[in-house]
DNA sequence: TTTGTATTGATAATTATTATTAACTAATAA
DNA sequence: TTATTAGTTAATAATAATTATCAATACAAA
């Protein structure tokens, strides 16, 4: 599904902006805050400005492009991964790792099918894990 | 263990805005925003400042006595409970509401007893349900 | 008490985010 | 194509949230 296709389905006109926007999106596979994704466009798209940056991410997260992601620095992250993850939250380098794990889900989905949660419409269940990087400048592993 | 000793126990003098704050955090069930704190304060406390607010909470979060817990409409949020716990965001009412079963705390930590993650030193394992209240002014259930 | 040092209050400064609005652009149809 | 129109954007102002500064103050040790 190309980019265009996906603001299309969004009801979102495919402009220069946004296509730039949602192509930097999907590239980090990190949780950029909104002044990342201008930095990484800057370069080649020097006349977007940070509002639209702010803007259009926002507009992601309305039409279902993008999620907002919860951070501990408070300032605010998107992520384009739609699909069921858990994310690892780095404190001390302020990292958003994503995190998934099959045999995770089925027992996190199949928990919730005999819990009952009322009066809540669940968009969806994460795990997070937070914790401290050992090693500021490696990266975490799973196994 | 009295608001001194935990106090103590940190490492912090026990000054009377913080066993205030303490307190206040001690209280509420909810998560409160720096701003939340200093207005339940106010009434029996007039001298005390916002920043000293800020600056006390984050002092806590640092000395172990209280958790950071990111946000979606980003701005801070701290908690006191230093059990196991997770969460639920209901994104419409910007409510966190604690969270916890004794049958999935168990699945996770059986689960991430065979799991490693490398490279990070893990503080907590929350489980967080997104999503938005259906009634704004009933409570979420959970059976 | 007194003293040394950490803490605080008042406020300024900074940073993050949102609102405003005039100029612009994509999509549609002539 | 070009014209039309509704939606979008850039620039900037405004606001909200948070942090820094520093003189005055309060804690706790002697």
């Amino acid at each position: 599904m190309t980019l265009r296709d996906r603001l299309a389905a969004a009801n979102l006109k495919a402009t220069h902006q946004r296509l730039t926007i949602l192509a930097a999106l999907d590239d980090c596979k990190s949780h950029p805050s909104p002044e990342n994704i201008y930095e990484m466009i800057r370069p080649g798209n020097p006349t977007i400005s940070l509002a639209t940056v702010y803007n259009t991410l926002e507009s992601f997260a309305r039409a279902g492009l993008a999620n907002k992601v919860a951070s501990i620095s408070g300032n605010m992250r998107y992520d384009a991964n739609m699909g069921a993850h858990g994310h690892i939250y780095c404190h001390n380098t302020d990292e958003i790792i994503d995190y998934y794990d099959d045999d995770l889900n089925a027992l996190i989905i199949d928990f919730f099918k005999k819990k009952k949660i009322g009066n809540l419409k669940i968009k969806n269940i994460t795990l997070n894990i937070n914790g401290d990087k050992l090693d500021a400048n490696k990266e975490v592993t799973i196994k």
